[in-house]
DNA sequence: TCTGCATTTGTGAACGTTCACAATAAAAAA
DNA sequence: TTTTTTATTGTGAACGTTCACAAATGCAGA
């Protein structure tokens, strides 16, 4: 089968000529473009069937202003070491999951791309990515959804956004869990295990999401008829170091807590390491939740209970967002997705 | 910012007027073609940085016969129960950390679809896949890389293909590691545990890997002068229940082997469980090997010591050989990639 | 029946490249 | 020099689709 000759593929105006209608038409049809008779659109359709017709994504890029791409961003970072002791990436995989299947019920692809997380080799990764690739909508995801110089970026390449497990910024397409739910739900389980005295180590007050997370407990708490001591709201600011500074603060208290809810697993690392250090057995003595789920909460010792983000229906609602809605909708909208509470063993009964 | 109109992007016209040569001369630049003075070059070179201009993949494909983009297929099957304890798909994140890194380096862009087991589902995704992304190479990951009707189809399309971590097959691109040094490195590693009755379960002879396996285990043993009993070579098909078969003929011999290598991850957990149901204590009475380190691995009891596929490297090489060979590579090329034996917890010395 | 308007269908151009070949410039040979 | 050959540069067409608009058809109201 030789092959230096272009490759010759069906064309549009194979159908056409097949049905007995012209090429426009069956461009309407492909298009589902308003106007076309019942009966020509089955004669064309019974052409595309008996063809095998597959429109060419990239003469539909040249012809229109539409690329069928949406183009996701992933973090480079990783390692061969990380992979043997099953810490991939398991973002990619739900992605891809959630995204393709959305995007190919509407005739799009996802393009992958890793991308470093330094400037300002992210900025030209991604000016290259959009440049060769002209995607239709692109989907950042952490750590690149908080860096603004790719907002403001694709923004000026007028390319529409989303931001997926973002701690909630105020423009683009935003895909964030229900954090206020998910603080509730949290704070719930905790007090269905008997716990009274629970704390809270709050987030950067910069995101979004520390406050809705922050509420959730409160109102959980109020629900419960638990009266919150002012000491068990620390604040912390998503880094370890905060968490050491929290986790110590709650352990010198004289009215210690029984359990501690981190508004991120990082902070919550940090509570494990200072309760190990003190001898604090968990979840015996105390029981503590994180937040985000990230891959390395499932080797903490003991495993972390936590809020996990629903990344594969992030992934899909980003994608349904930006082909439906792409163009319209860059105004700061925030789309809110249900949590899910994953029990693992730093939640257990309070044993006076 | 308004965009009802075209989008306009910087051309290659652009470039050329920039750089006061034709367009025609840009595009040999960017091609690397020969016969352009340096001068010239240098002139082109400069204005497409001036411009920060990308050429669009979509108009090289319509231009020309190639379309600058890898398809990966992977499997479609997943859950999000497998997700929360860390059962991710990571072929996925490996394959795009592999291929990706590779196929930018030449100006590709790798495109994922995940597809269905079963026919003809497969094959129909992967016709309108190729059909609307005319890729110049498509790399198929177990199980697809063992189903002949995807290659039949990709043949078909004048498509050239890799098979990565397939068990070998003698037409197309096969990317496989080093079955033979693979097999002979785990038989070492347990020698060097004192271990001298060693066994092998093999695998399916339809697989090429098989054989490899099968000699590395025999040569590996000759070479510490460790005769091999013929009941210690047990034959197996990949599956579960052959791993019992197998299993269970090793533990009722007289001669009781202390260790067995089996020649994939299913059987070896097989044996894991037979092991557990005669109360045969891993590593301490007998140590376990296994072979491809499937996510699952991770997480039998104990976590199995595995010869790893290299699938970020394997997916590089993949990605590298379409690129560079794709058009004329496809009679059946091997390319050999080194293993890496991940020792976990089921093999230890020997205890008498 | 005819006019006018809405609906449906068709035609030419454009998108940004590469290909095939033509034209020119440079180098070698006469 | 002049001619021939070779290396370099330029021009028109093509790729497969959509867009913008033009043409044809259908259908109501006069």
């Amino acid at each position: 089968m030789q092959n230096n000759s272009r490759k010759k593929s069906i064309t549009i105006k194979d159908v056409a000529s097949a049905a007995g209608v012209s090429y426009q038409t069956v461009s309407r049809v492909i298009n589902n473009a308003p106007n076309v008779t019942a009966n020509v659109q089955k004669k064309v359709r019974r052409a595309i069937d008996d063809l095998g017709y597959v429109p060419n994504i990239a003469a539909r890029r040249m012809g229109g202003n539409r690329s069928y791409l949406i183009l996701a961003i992933n973090d480079r970072a990783r390692t061969l070491d990380n992979w043997s002791v099953g810490r991939g990436n398991d973002w990619v995989d739900q992605m891809l999951y959630g995204g393709m299947m959305e995007s190919e019920q509407h005739g799009y692809r996802m393009v992958f791309e890793l991308v470093d997380t330094q400037q300002p080799e992210a900025s030209k990764q991604l000016a290259t990515a959009v440049s060769s690739l002209r995607p239709d909508g692109v989907i950042l995801t952490p750590p690149h959804s908080e860096n603004q110089d790719l907002a403001d970026l694709l923004d000026a390449n007028n390319t529409p956004f989303a931001r997926i497990g973002s701690m909630g910024k105020s423009d683009g397409i935003n895909i964030i869990m229900d954090d206020y739910a998910a603080a509730f739900a949290a704070t719930k389980h905790l007090i269905e295990f008997g716990h009274r005295k629970i704390a809270f180590v709050s987030g950067s007050p910069d995101y979004l999401a520390s406050s809705s997370r922050l509420n959730g407990y409160r109102d959980a708490m109020a629900d419960a008829h638990n009266a919150i001591s002012a000491q068990w709201e620390q604040p912390g600011d998503f880094s370890f170091i905060s968490g050491i500074s929290a986790a110590r603060a709650l352990f010198d208290l004289d009215d210690k807590p029984t359990a501690i809810i981190a508004s991120n697993d990082e902070m919550a690392f940090a509570i494990l390491h200072e309760a190990a250090k003190r001898n604090i057995s968990v979840p015996d003595q105390l029981s503590v939740i994180s937040f985000d789920d990230t891959p390395g909460v499932r080797f903490s010792v003991p495993p972390l209970t936590a809020i996990r983000q629903p990344i594969a229906e992030m992934a899909k609602s980003a994608a349904h967002e930006l082909i439906t809605n792409g163009e319209t909708a860059k105004a700061g909208t925030q789309i809110l997705l249900p949590f899910k509470l994953i029990i693992r063993q730093t939640t257990g009964p309070v044993t006076d």
